[in-house]
DNA sequence: CAAATATATTGAACACTGTTCAATTTCAAA
DNA sequence: TTTGAAATTGAACAGTGTTCAATATATTTG
């Protein structure tokens, strides 16, 4: 059956360059910018081509999310996980989150801010199961810091790790969304850098 | 000059019902599905007429925002305002906040979500006013948590305020738009607050 | 090879969106 | 009653996501 795979690859380079093309103006003009005809016009087919490889926009955009930044939020946890201090992984690995989000506010905004991303319920499994993943790598690491005695260790790890990343998409999205400018600071991301750092030493357990 | 004034009366009679009809609407259906056209029929008038009152649908919205909710961040500072003990204030104020938040998800989006609001510079100003003043209210309360003994007395109070208010924005940020889900939480409120409560505690300087 | 079949692709059409603006109506002042 | 200014209209423009009958292309069958 080689002229199927053949079919399907011809198919399957299609879906990409809509893809590839679709991220371009995302990257570029915004989520809200990137409109179904301007997609077509660029790889130079016509709108309704789109709709023979995407249900609708958002499945779409998801896709693009999906495409790009399938292992991001783990490549983070990943990329830390040399680190023998438990404290100094976890604090790196908030760094690391904010460091991304500001970095990429488009991206960001499709995985923590949207609701679109949310609404295509087929995508919302592999959604739970890398989020679950990445939960469980940062509850690992609190536990690994209360053991470690950083933490008090009569409270749920659960309920840590909401508070930690609660905090870092607190300080990204207000940035992101130009709400710290309220703080007439000079520099905001330094002092979003220096909040965080000031945050984790006020939750660890003093010393006794 | 009794004719100028009725007109004006009109004039904001008018402006009124055009705000009220988008509230509804807004509401109703969220930023998104609030068109002009719907406000128009709403109030049985022609979509042009809206246009003699707001430049465009973001100073629409801004106009929404700032008529039903000019104080009510002040309102929430001024409600715990009589509480002697200044870490319960701090605490009240926070659940207050993430109630608010989770309670009246639109307005939240757009006080601190939304791009819109933002882009209107004629609003900024205020928006800064009230912010900065709410931000104040807040670093006071902090200085007096440092005075009590609470707080560890070597912060800058500007870094405790934007880690507290990120992590209220960040539980209501990611309620709000549905992020908990892969906590397979039963009460994703009760949640929050818990974790809430641990953050404070967490953040208080241990008993020496 | 020709006809039948299946698939890919089109582009016009539909119902919407925010916004503009010349034309019209309304109404107080001269 | 005419004049002038303000309020209001509604058609028009350029855009949006989406659908679907028609068409083109390529493969399989007779």
């Amino acid at each position: 059956m080689g002229i199927n795979e053949r079919k399907e690859r011809e198919r399957d380079a299609v879906k990409d360059l809509i893809l590839s093309a679709a991220r371009e103006i995302f990257l570029a003009e915004g989520y809200e910018n990137t409109s179904i005809r301007k997609i077509a016009t660029k790889i130079e087919y016509s709108p309704g081509i789109i709709y023979n490889h995407f249900k609708d926009k958002n499945d779409l955009l998801l896709a693009l999310h999906d495409k790009a930044f399938e292992c991001k939020i783990e490549a983070l946890f990943l990329s830390v996980q040399n680190m023998p201090d438990p404290l100094e992984r976890l604090k790196a690995t908030g760094r690391g989150y904010i460091q991304y989000g500001i970095d990429n506010p488009q991206d960001y905004e499709l995985m923590f801010i949207l609701s679109c991303t949310m609404e295509a319920l087929a995508v919302k499994e592999e959604f739970w199961q890398d989020g679950a993943m990445a939960i469980n790598m940062l509850k690992q690491n609190i536990v690994e810091c209360m053991d470690a005695g950083y933490f008090r260790k009569d409270i749920n790890p659960d309920e840590i790790s909401l508070i930690l990343w609660s905090q870092v998409h607190g300080l990204v999205s207000l940035h992101n969304k130009e709400r710290l400018n309220i703080y007439a600071m000079e520099d905001q991301k330094a002092f979003m850098f220096r909040s965080y750092d000031v945050f984790l030493s006020m939750i660890q357990k003093s010393l006794s």
